[in-house]
This record gives structure tokens, C-alpha cells and sequence, in this order.
DNA sequence: CAGCATCCCTCCGGATACTG
DNA sequence: CAGTATCCGGAGGGATGCTG
């Protein structure tokens, strides 16, 4: 299947007019970057780890409400994307530290403009929802 | 500050409001907003119509690879979240066109930051991911 | 042309229990 | 303390066929 052609050529044409001329895209770079920074909890501790480095204990006790697996996991999808450095420190009992790597702050950097205005026109989303709703019937 | 630690306290602060007994972090407005253009498929329908509006069967040339069960529904959620409008014309047979509302266009404009840091640390998102995986074994 | 309906399957993510 | 391992329900998303 060569879908994967087709789809790259698509993404050269719709991009063009925004990422000019000279861009060469090596792969479908939005899709791949953005489903990994747009889990459930994320940008969540994305925006924690902006602030300043946390341990594992720290965050868990900051989210309450995340699982201990879905940190796990959260983290090594970030760690493997190389926004996150992880640093263990051989004590003991262990400790774990986490932080933003400069890539990490640089990609929060473009991250934040969307946060920003989710935050400023949640209202307006939310309205436009349920009118939606109802006009639905 | 330069409002950047503001942001992301304000942030937290917002989680942390909520996250007392029976919230619903489904309020989250980040997460909210987030979680419905980040779909498989939604950012590379919102660049397209932010090109210029396009009819249905446009945007199923234009991105061959989607299943038309997918863009039907992708369109309908952005519809739902106000950022498209769906013009209908009864012709014969009928036709119908998608356009970014201003709601979409502020927004885009906002995603439009994440796409272009996408598609410039592609590359290194990329190298991180394979060294990972390499030093995992 | 622009959809809706249906089947089906993968995988995200929660709950729970165990380890170095 | 900072994780792994396992089970499982439900949402996400593809393929196909039918309609106004």
C-alpha cells in the first residue's frame, strides 16, 4: 500500500502555503509530533515540568487523579521523544528526576500559544457545542 | 514575570481547582479544546480549509488515505467545536462546501505554531526516538 | 455527490497486584 | 520510592454496502 506516498504528497500541497517553498518534508512531521504531545495528560505535565524539574512522587501527588501507569508511560513517551530528561540518582531509597530538555522547552514554547487560547475561547467552543446539540433536533 | 510562569501557573492552578472530589477533569479547558484537534486526521483537515474552503468530495481527493466514514465525522467535529462551516447547497445533485468560521482561523493561527515547530524539529524528534530505542537494548 | 449504517478490531487507559 | 505486569471495558477508527 502505498498510502504513505500519497499521503506525503498531500501534506507537501496542503502545507506549501505555509511552510513555503523550500520546505522539504522528510515525513508527515505534524500527525507525528502532535499525537505524541496530545495524550490525555501530556500537555498536563508538560506544563508541570516547564515549571520547574518534579520527581515521580511529586507529580503523582500534583495529578492525583493519574494512574501510576499512565505517568509511566506518559513520561517514557516524552523521554523518547526527547522533550524530557530523566535522571536517577542511585540513593536509596532511589530518586528520580525529571525535567524539560531544550528541545522539551522549545517545543512547550509553541505549545503554550495553543494552551493560551484554549484558555481564553474554551467559552466560545463550549457555546458553539451545545447550540450544535440543539439544533440537532 | 514575562507572563510565561504565570501561564503555567495558571495552568496548574486550573487542575488543581478541580481536582477536588468528583471533578471532572473532562472540564479541563486545555484538554478539552486539545483533545478534538488532535485527532488523527483534524489538523490536516484544518490546514487544508485554512487554504481555502473546500467541498466534500475536494477533501477526500485531497487526502486520499482517509476513509470517508473518518471525514465525515472529523468534519463534523470540528463543525461542533464552531471552527467550520458547512454551507449546503441543494443543487442537483447536491453540494457542499467547508470553511474555517473566525473562531477556526483565531485558532488555527494558534496551531499553526505547533506545525511549524513539527515541521522544523522533525528531525530531531526523530533522532531522539531512535536513540532511545538503541539504548533500550 | 454527500453522506448514513453496520461490522469488526485495535489500542488507549483505568484498576489492581507485585518488585528492587 | 519508583517503578512492572496483567486483565479488561470502551472509544477510535478502517472496510464495506446502501440512500436521497
Amino acid at each position: 500500500m502505498d498510502g504513505r506516498i500519497v499521503e506525503l504528497k498531500t501534506k507537501l500541497e496542503i502545507y506549501r502555503a505555509m511552510a513555503g517553498p523550500g520546505a522539504n518534508l522528510a515525513d508527515c512531521p505534524i500527525r507525528d509530533v502532535i499525537c505524541n504531545i496530545s495524550g490525555k495528560w501530556n500537555s498536563l505535565l508538560l506544563a508541570a515540568l516547564a515549571e520547574k524539574p518534579y520527581r515521580f512522587g511529586e507529580l503523582r501527588r500534583l495529578v492525583p487523579d493519574i494512574s501510576q501507569r499512565m505517568l509511566t508511560q506518559t513520561l517514557r513517551d516524552l523521554q523518547r521523544d526527547g522533550y524530557v530528561h530523566r535522571d536517577v540518582f542511585p540513593t536509596k531509597p532511589p530518586s528520580v528526576e525529571y525535567s524539560l530538555t531544550d528541545l522539551g522547552r522549545s517545543m512547550f514554547e509553541a505549545l503554550r500559544h495553543l494552551m493560551q487560547w484554549a484558555e481564553r475561547n474554551h467559552a466560545a467552543v463550549r457555546d458553539a457545542r451545545t447550540r450544535f446539540d440543539a439544533a440537532a433536533f
